[in-house]
DNA sequence: AATGAATGAGCCTTCATTCAT
DNA sequence: GATGAATGAAGGCTCATTCAT
């Protein structure tokens, strides 16, 4: 008699659940933790505040459960953004790509971009969800960047000298990321256009391949000579677009 | 006998003031400017909760306040951190330097850091404060910065592409402030000894010379071929003279 | 056994909101719309500080709330307090009616008196909410009672003339509402005893009048010689007929 | 040798008080005793925040002085405003001078209606200082506009009669001041106009002495016939000024 | 005699959370 | 299972007042 029950509501758990998970990475990432506010969230999400309590159990845990569940889709492979692991590819040219995806999926603002903003907020006033970032995102990327630069600078470094070439590499990238709002307003103008970004990733990987190199010629110039031609002129297709 | 101890209030005047925004660079470095209660800024500095409103006027006219006066000592020049304006070195040198100095004074724990520490919130939740800082303090030093860099690729470059190598430069630097909770957490280490950081600042300025006289070479190799050993082994001269 | 003493949390969602409307209504009467305190109307509200912005949003919107639905009960009609509008009474009668109605609203202390006294404050201290106030419910009362000003003097007066006449009837028996302090005070005894209360209805029914039907022969007295005699004399069958 | 003690402090010592109690007359008739602020009356007077305790001891105590020192200056005699007072006149004569200067008093912005504006809003809240007030002011002026009410009259009424057709009467000046602002989005018009005060004397005084005159006459018309024909028309010089 | 910095209570509001429907 | 009304703790700010100069 009481067959009421609509089929609604066991498909509306899971949907509410996605849609909390959905609005609350919007707002975390635009207000961050402290200043997100639980009823904004609710409201975007078109759920009770109560709900937040009932799926995740408080705030905190939904923060947690964004940092974990909202993660960058894999585009490319399970090691870096982009396609920039394509074994065709050179050393460099795997490392132009992956500076340029990077870049990409930094600077723009669609929904990939909450996991970055969230991340740099993380960095500036880490949680304690912050380890868990570190082990299951963080770590992988950089892992595989390091070898990356290993294939480009060849033997003869350290693991140490590989990671702080590897953090100079991918500082510029961020620079832009943790320092976007000063830069707009040292240079008075928008900075996130696409021929801007283009440019951007050009430049920092001539001047990162340029230094790479040259550091490598300096410790052992014996390993490197087997393609120095190329080696050298990481930038002959970027200048021609730097002209422009 | 009624020979008390006198001229403390009259010292109080600017005392607690000063007091207030000690504590509030404290204060607001460690939590940001929203999550900081002017309560908790009051009881570091010793004072009453009303104290900020007669001082300052409100919790954000403190802030700004801070921005403005706590603004790092200024060491050795006008433009630069430490005495890296000294004539009397080559350009490389004084580039090291400004990166070694750099690094230290972002790196250190003392008051001075709270300045950097509060961009560096700034750069990620930017108030209304942000301009005045960017138009007093760092476009400045980028200016600086930036004919500094020149100095170093001789002519040949346009405005726009020093601008960029200056930025692969500082953000090498600025890197390891915010992201240093990362990297603590990557590398299970602290970061922040001095052992730590001279290598750190020797191994930026490597990089980033190594980057800019490539680069300069391709460039136009005829203007920098005048000593090409000594700017090749940018780090070598650095480090002896700048341990103090 | 689990039937338990339900349905009051059900009926408290508008109990709770219909509790504070009416601790509202007694806190803003007798300490005014600054020093009224969300406090105090909270705790005589048995509800915490938070449910007046739950239910209302703030203080100010809890205000206009109280003039708003606290309005004085519809009595007898919807224009004219009482049932002066009884058409059955000849316009003399009506307003005396309407005076000792006016008067007797004005002065008890019941409930519906709460919305007298802040309308009271709010002609010496305006604010915001005076407008709506103004045109729900003063506006049509005026005009209903400008229309039985003009039944009594007949035609020959102004638009202008007729307002004023009206405004030297409603004055008098706002005095005892405006002046009710300074008269206790004058007189040194209570001013609120019904007695009074029909002396003083007697009294304005019978000035106004008076003056009323005077001006009225002095302007065009063809018109209103019909009934000259019950003209000057209407506080006699008004006060046999009121008497409730 | 130290002469420097200059001759200012000592005239200073009343100028401050004057200023402090000219100041506060202004910020308390604007703002009401309870959200008029020590501050604003301080700067106002140019004074000290400290200089009211010095001075008068506290806020409340100010307050009271205010009500006590700054009077309605004397014009025309010790009971009444203007110069009501002159015997050279008839009694009709001398209310309708009465209820015009009345009514200018109040209605104006000058300094002179701080006290009226004060004294409207004690009505409503009253303080403390209000039985000085009643005592001092209110009663006087009172009790003499009750005796030329009776010269109207004639004897005949009773102590209780006059006192209501002397509330009559002034209430319908009080109305302006009272009810100001609810009457100016009643018309949509300004109402402190000259021409409109004008206007409102002749009104209330041809209102009054109509009802009085009537009154009387329907008591007991032996006594009134001595000079019944200017008793009738009090309002004929008001007449012609109502029709402009 | 007169200053003004310091005080602490109190204001309204917002917040994450919970409980009885 | 899901709602939304209710909670109590802070939050920033303003105030009248006082005390050492």
């Amino acid at each position: 008699m009481s067959n009421a029950i609509p089929a609604e509501p066991r498909a509306s758990q899971a949907a509410t659940r996605r849609q909390l998970l959905s609005a609350a990475a919007g707002v975390f990432a635009e207000r961050g933790f402290r200043d997100a506010t639980v009823r904004e969230i609710c409201r975007k999400a078109g759920a009770n505040v109560a709900a937040i309590s009932y799926h995740f159990g408080d705030k905190e845990a939904l923060y947690s459960a964004v940092l974990r569940e909202t993660a960058p889709p894999p585009a490319g492979g399970p090691n870096a953004p982009g396609n920039a692991a394509d074994a065709t590819l050179s050393a460099e040219e795997r490392f132009a790509r992956y500076i340029r995806n990077f870049l990409f999926q930094i600077a723009e603002d669609g929904p990939d971009c909450l996991h970055s903003r969230i991340m740099a907020r993380e960095m500036i006033e880490p949680t304690r969800a912050l380890d868990h970032l570190v082990n299951d995102f963080i770590r992988p990327q950089h892992q595989w960047f390091q070898g990356l630069i290993r294939e480009i600078t060849g033997p003869g470094f350290t693991v140490e000298e590989i990671r702080l070439i590897a953090n100079s590499a991918i500082s510029q990238v961020l620079f832009y990321k943790h320092c976007g709002t000063v830069i707009e307003r040292l240079h008075g103008s928008a900075l996130l256009t696409p021929a801007r970004l283009e440019m951007l990733a050009d430049h920092i990987t001539a001047f990162s391949l340029a230094a790479i190199q040259t550091l490598a010629l300096q410790r052992g110039p014996v390993q490197r000579t087997a393609r120095p031609n190329r080696a050298l002129r990481p930038s002959t297709p970027s200048r021609t677009r730097l002209t422009r």
